[in-house]
DNA sequence: CTGAAAGCGCTTACAG
DNA sequence: CTGAAAGCGCTTACAG
């Protein structure tokens, strides 16, 4: 039994805060009787004009010193430079954006980044894009295709420039949509035939039949499974079981769990399908969060693993291989998705010189690896 | 040693992909002769006036669809909604937002979200926030404070009504430039007698105090180190270092190692550590995944554990009770942190009404739990 | 290399 | 409950 010794404390402390608003028009000099009569809600930050006006310049060479210095002249752009760091002038992207039609955002939607690997590829997905100077905007579908829609047109009132989804189970008016506004999509984390667009993913149904067939070498003869029934699960079992059902094996047993999946979610799952399959020697589980839950279940009930019952996750949590070297593990390469999805979108953006009906429909396939320690 | 069956591929498939933009303006009508002079860019999407134009309205009226609906009459509020539904129309927020001074966008500035607990705080922290409307800006900073800072200025550029910060270390800049701007402000994951404006954390100080206690009851009597050091790691450390001082416990030895921690840098340092100092009976790891790296190397080097050596990690990785169960671990609640800040930040943006210079300044210590099992 | 004018697509603040 | 006018803070497309 865990000890807990808790030193957990909660306090609301309430102070003043003066509001530290800065004037907003320091100097601004000439510019003052220019001053719209309408002030629309109080003091706003600096704009453009204020810099333009200290440095001498018009606004348009202000706004050169930031979307394409090398076309200013050496001196004005050091002397603009000098004023913006002074005032602490940062651009607003919201009016630079609508005028230039370049929102400079890229959105992700995702199901989940929590306690997941596609934490991993929106970590490497937003390196490589704020590198190249795009900002991410994160939506979190949960696992619902209609979720999915929804936030779709709360993300493209952004006006993102390209799209990454998770996923190629997206509803037909989603993928109307997304053709509509002509942007470059990105489909990750599982392959198909007929992508939207572009596409850096895998075959979860390859990966069914992969552990189906590792479970086969090995001698399972009645393997099962534990998993959610999103899209991309349902297609592992498809592999799972057709490829069992090649080796005549068509009654195989399944505990759904409705997500998010966690080690508690694996444990209590084991049992209850130990109880309705007990001849079960091997199961292949939807995540590897699950797998070390009835690994842990496995051990309470004295099973040995893998001698008595194998078990497989999917993921490739790192510690997986170290503390639970019982398991079977599937790895993907989450980090490759990420990079590879940022650079087929920025390829799009960058090559937009040709402003083409016709583009590369590019897809790559990442494929994954059946992980397991055969000797410990 | 792993046994690899891969069936990895990789192949880039090119087809043709037509331009799918629908055709900006369907039936213009009316508007067709006001339409500007100047076109810039190709066919832009559809706008309000379309809509409104369709519709029988005018512009302010659909824009009312959007943003008041219960000011608008029932008949035409339904009228404007097959509109917009029939034409697909969505709107523009960075022309609503210049416009209103409302992005509907709040900020989170984290290191980073991959294999972190950092991912299950803005897991939570963006769901709480697109309840409310808003939606987040993601910026990853790495573990470095003039990183944090740059990126400030990019994210300040979208105009965000709220931030959230990780830790509490920001240069004076960076803390001036914010309080300047005016937006509410939530620190998070540390904790600090001056804070910005709000703040949900805990103290990395205890911690490290905490773990020392814990160490030291277990008749640990020479303490070591595995961790990064960056602000909250030297934080932790102080407190483990000052409460074994306390214990007459001066001569820590110290591992630093660099960022991102992984099981496999674990599994180096700790080997690198007891060469240095060979008497070591106890370490505390700056993560669960150092941990687990620590603990590995202690059983290849036939190390008992917690024996002959604890192993204190941190973060509350959720497997890590379940598959090693020798370790010790320091939890802290992500999830809470990720709600609260949000839930501080939207106090805030709703409290606006009293457009005020008097701000609660609000803050809580979510506290942390020392997780051991006892007896396995 | 630099600038005056017009416009990006919305919403605010009045009116009625 | 609805609308005409003005403006949000930038950038584009010309000129020079």
């Amino acid at each position: 039994m865990p000890t807990a010794k808790s030193t957990a404390s909660t306090a609301d402390k309430t102070g003043s805060h003066a509001g530290t608003r800065a004037d907003a028009n320091p100097d601004a000099g000439v510019e003052t009787a220019a001053r719209p009569k309408r002030t629309r809600g109080g003091p706003k930050g600096l704009r453009i004009t204020d810099v333009a006006a200290q440095a001498g310049v018009s606004p348009i060479t202000v706004s050169r010193v930031f979307n394409s210095p090398e076309s200013v002249a050496p001196e004005t752009l050091e002397r603009v430079r000098q004023v913006v760091q002074k005032l602490g002038y940062v651009p607003n992207r919201l009016a630079g954006g609508l005028s230039s039609s370049r929102s400079r955002l890229v959105a992700a939607i995702v199901p989940t980044i929590a306690h997941s690997l596609f934490s991993e590829t929106i970590q490497v997905f937003s390196e490589t894009l704020s590198r190249a100077g795009y900002e991410v905007l994160l939506a979190l579908s949960g696992y619902s295709a209609s979720s999915e829609e929804s936030l779709l047109d709360t993300v493209l009132s952004r006006r993102p420039e390209g799209v990454l989804l998770t996923g190629v189970a997206h509803t037909d008016s989603l993928r109307e949509r997304l053709a509509n506004v002509g942007i470059p999509v990105v489909e990750t984390w599982d392959t198909t035939a007929t992508p939207i667009d572009m596409l850096v993913g895998f075959s979860h149904y390859e990966i069914g039949a992969a552990v189906a067939q590792h479970f086969l070498e090995r001698g399972a003869r009645r393997p099962a499974l534990i998993s959610a029934n999103d899209a991309r699960a349902l297609a592992r079992r498809a592999g799972f079981r057709e490829r069992l059902a090649q080796a005549g094996i068509v009654a195989v047993a399944e505990e759904i769990v409705a997500p998010p999946s966690s080690v508690a979610v694996g444990k209590r799952a084991l049992p209850d399908l130990l109880a309705r399959a007990p001849g079960t020697d091997a199961v292949f589980c939807g995540s590897d969060l699950l797998a070390i839950g009835a690994l842990g279940a496995a051990r309470q009930l004295a099973l040995d693993v893998p001698g008595q019952l194998k078990i497989c996750g999917f993921g490739d949590l790192e510690f997986a291989t170290e503390t639970a070297p019982q398991l079977t593990t599937v790895r993907v390469d989450g980090t490759r998705i990420g990079v590879s999805a940022a650079r087929f979108l920025l390829d799009r953006l960058n090559g937009e010189s040709a402003r083409g009906e016709h583009h590369e429909h590019r897809v790559i396939d990442v494929g994954f690896t059946v992980l397991a320690r055969e000797s410990t």
